[in-house]
DNA sequence: CCTTCAAATTTAACATGATAAATTTTTCAG
DNA sequence: CTGAAAAATTTATCATGTTAAATTTGAAGG
């Protein structure tokens, strides 16, 4: 297995123009269209990528060689008439890459073990305290979390083809830097170098949102499409933009900052400092704001149950609370359109963990939207809606680990 | 001259993937150096593109036997030490390609005849009457312009490589539809289909906003990156999204659309039917509205001019005309920093024909939007202005042609 | 159980195009 | 006029993709 890897590693270097690389092209060609398509016969495969049915067995050949993809034990007669030499179909090796994924918040670490088809194999959360720390001591925490994650898996950190970290705040994936994060006690923190420090495998670090993106482009709605726009609501309002089949992360990685979007001149305070973004009327800091004030009597335990049982009392009809998520809805509305205004995007995942998206499904909401875009005859951006449960930070980063190790090797 | 090129006609319908078409990505590669670099020798050709020398030549040797490149007659003895066979640059050769650029726009369509080098070679406006006009009518006018533009330079429309078209409102540029234009009585119309009839030469219709990001990218600012957003504000607010040195243009070709983005919620009418876009505050008829309404004594003549009377009167310190453009002003900041929170961008132009942009380069302006984008340490994106005279449009129309000509020529 | 059939896959021959190394060309320093 | 250096070009080699022919394979029909 991967006697081609390291052949392949020197080609790298020598050849700047990665874009010449024929060869490659075609196993990046192959493996997302296998990944897309879960498995699939080498004639469709060359169907779908233009190859020739020829090379498709060379590079299949290659790469079952090197372990990433194998054949599937026939079990679909596919085709209806049965003549002809069967197909067998080929799909990723799920075993031959593992990854673990892991979604920092304020005082909370959640984590994924997952392997290269998308398999969940593990997964553990933990709370930390403080909720602020400092990025050596975080470092220390994910190690340990992670020892403890494996461990149930008859799994050693070593055995991981890498681990990917999701971040809140405003991260630059390429150099590794952390300008800020709500998380961490210092701006301007080299984190990537930090937790190289202490794991021994490939780690790689993004801003969480960007994430949620690769997470639908990997084995989410996105699989099938090359363009399309994420949105998070929860603690923030984050987004995620994928172009041609990639993130598209700006010039400082600090882009698609869709919470900080002004949507009312000089209106609400934000906790970015400024005002009337969009995250001071519809994240979670903001609606309990509202409700501090209309309904001051609401019982106070954390923060989550508090937010819980507004929504509960907003579902039986209590008329402040029925009056907050309205307009939270209202203003996202506002701000989906202007997404769309600006990225005529076919399809918007609104992507959460089992969020309160009831109001997000509801007629008016869509209707708000339409109302808001450049009106054109044809067909509308889908926006779906996608309720990932627990761990779609966590999964999202186990996605980012696997591409950025994919990218690797392929 | 054009041997090649219908040979490889023949191995493009055959190999679907055009990915794996090796030769034409070495060409293309070297092709926009050269229109990025102006001229380069083919040490340095080899050296920016990563193709390796020997490429080069052969490359080049084909390309400057199709006419398409040419070696320039040494004159800069560019590097400082005088020793070995010195270096022969090459440039695009401007006679090869010529092409058309119209800007059509309410009642006024304005023409510009340009070579592959970007050189003007002439140009015409018009006006006609009345201002919104069916589509076979305009294709006629097109046509007539077009011979009147040429025949001074001694040319044909036979002699051009294409025309390239920019209209405003909502274009498909794929499609040659044109769901929605202020000049056209008709909504959802075939135009290109219109206009190729009455042309004997390939057409090509984009929105004119799209265009302008064009002509930034083969001409202007943008000519050195890849990544880029550009921002008009004239008759409306418009915005051109160039990433990986493609234009974006969105799913059903109507993204872009800045001047539509939301910024107060049930705000200003806008002349799109929907309230609160930006550019029902900051567009001419947006200031001349509250021109009216504050100033009904203005001398009606023209609308172009009654709008230079009003910027004239702000500058002379008139409190109620300074207020009018200050709060566009604040306004459009608000539009551009919710751009850079969405896209990061390195570098935004703000584009115009002769605008009246100072208070674009005004601190006031600058500190407006900084004020409103996410704070990070390191560099801040760039905003530059950039003033184009009267061809502008017609210009970023040409850029289209000579761009969809290249793609179909290399 | 054997033959036939057609689809899937593989193999072999070939064409293209990129690269590294060798060669040629040009100019300057002495 | 000669040698050195840099640029350009040519050549030999190699990698890779394509086509076309050959092979494999399992079902259907006898």
């Amino acid at each position: 297995m991967i006697s081609r890897q390291d052949k392949r590693r020197s080609v790298v270097q020598k050849s700047k123009s990665s874009l010449i690389e024929q060869r490659r092209q075609g196993r990046v060609l192959i493996f997302s269209q296998l990944r897309k398509s879960g498995q699939l016969a080498r004639i469709d495969l060359s169907k779908e990528t233009g190859l020739s049915p020829a090379t498709v067995t060379t590079i299949t050949a290659e790469m079952m060689e090197e372990g990433l993809i194998e054949e599937v034990d026939r079990a679909a007669p596919t085709g209806d008439v049965k003549r002809g030499r069967p197909r067998v179909e080929l799909k990723l090796s799920s075993s031959s890459c593992i990854v673990a994924g892991i979604k920092l918040s304020k005082g909370v670490m959640s984590s994924v073990v997952v392997d290269l088809a998308g398999n969940t194999l593990g997964s553990l959360a933990r709370t930390f305290n403080p909720a602020t720390v400092e990025a050596d001591v975080l470092a220390a925490s994910v190690r340990e979390l992670l020892k403890d994650l494996l461990e149930p898996q008859g799994l050693k950190i070593e055995d991981l083809s890498g681990v990917g970290i999701g971040v809140p705040g405003i991260v630059n994936k390429e150099e590794g830097y952390v300008y800020w994060s709500p998380m961490l006690t210092q701006r301007n923190v080299p984190l990537l170098e930090r937790l190289a420090d202490h794991l021994p495998v490939p780690v790689f670090i993004d801003n969480d949102a960007n994430l949620v993106a690769l997470a639908e482009l990997w084995f989410g709605y996105g699989r099938t499409f090359d363009d399309f726009i994420v949105v998070t609501t929860e603690h923030g309002v984050g987004m995620g933009i994928v172009i041609d089949g990639k993130v598209y992360r700006g010039a400082r990685g600090c882009g698609a900052e869709l919470g900080h979007t002004k949507i009312i001149p000089d209106g609400a305070l934000c906790r970015c400092g400024q005002r009337g973004c969009l995250e001071a009327y519809v994240a979670d800091y903001a609606l309990l704001r509202e409700a501090n004030i209309a309904m001051p009597d609401l019982p106070s335990n954390s923060l989550e149950s508090r937010l819980d049982q507004l929504y509960r009392m907003a579902q039986e009809g209590n008329q402040e609370a029925k009056s907050i998520f309205w307009r939270a809805g209202k203003l996202l509305a506002l701000g989906l359109a202007n997404i769309i205004n600006v990225f005529d995007p076919k399809l918007i995942i609104v992507a959460g963990e089992q969020m309160r998206l009831d109001y997000l499904s509801s007629d008016e909401f869509t209707q708000e939207v339409q109302r808001n875009i450049v009106y054109v005859e044809g067909p509308r951006p889908e926006i779906v809606v996608h309720r990932w449960g627990d761990l779609m930070w966590a999964k999202g980063a186990a996605a980012f680990a696997l591409s950025e190790c994919m990218n690797a090797s392929l």
